[in-house]
DNA sequence: ACCTAACTTCTACACATGTAGTAGAAAAGG
DNA sequence: CCTTTTCTACTACATGTGTAGAAGTTAGGT
């Protein structure tokens, strides 16, 4: 479901916070993410903005409307991935497994956690 | 150098398509990128914004106008992963290494090579 | 029953992107 | 030389995004 979901950095921090929060409204969103100095009016222009393209349903709580993410944490980050993936490697994901490695994006003993979980995964299969 | 840059997928894909072919015109770019049927003069339009922002370059040939990429592709794709690895990992990119895993991006044939690739990797450090 | 504080919604504007038509220049064919 | 083809440059418009002020609405205090 929800096919090419795709989040700019900015939306995807706030629907990160919904994630956390579970809900909240905008003024909730703005002091969880104090760090980016945004105005509250600019977090509720987003919010209503995702909201109306589905990826946030809301609900009015006496004075406030309280927002919740209608869509899955796991399938954003898989659709992202793989868009990524798609575009930059030709869709080879061992191609950006490469890329990582040879950036030296992984230390020694990340090496041997990703062995370990390569491990356990073959196990599984 | 060349701190953050970020391309969409279309400009990805036209930028690409002149670190395959070295250099190229408006049209050379188009033929090259058929499948994506785009008027010649929507590629004319990309290729002269990305000129103006910098991320290629160009030299009237004739009745021509013949660009070049002035950005690496791996400083690209290097900046591009990484920007997305902090977006939704946290700047961690073992956790992107374990959501492919965990999506099943990789058969039993690729672990046997990550994990090849991984050992040598090893060595070298 | 008010006034005020707290929220939201509306309106606005700049800039990026996707897409392409039209006009203008230049090369090529006769 | 003039006409046709071939390119580019200019103009244009829709949509998305970043950002926020102004205006409207409601809850709460006194």
């Amino acid at each position: 479901m929800a096919g090419n979901i795709k989040l700019s950095d900015q939306q995807y921090q706030i629907v990160q916070t919904l994630w956390q929060l579970g809900e909240g409204s905008a003024k909730d969103v703005q002091q969880a993410l104090d760090d980016l100095s945004l105005a509250h009016t600019t977090i509720g222009t987003v919010l209503s903005r995702l909201e109306k393209k589905g990826v946030l349903s809301s609900e009015t709580r006496g004075r406030e409307r309280i927002y919740r993410a209608e869509i899955d944490e796991g399938d954003v980050k898989r659709s992202m991935v793989s868009s990524l993936v798609s575009t930059l490697f030709k869709g080879d994901s061992k191609a950006l497994l490469a890329h990582l490695v040879r950036e030296g994006d992984f230390d020694d003993g990340d090496l041997s956690d990703v062995k370990a979980l390569l491990e356990k995964e073959n196990e599984n299969v």
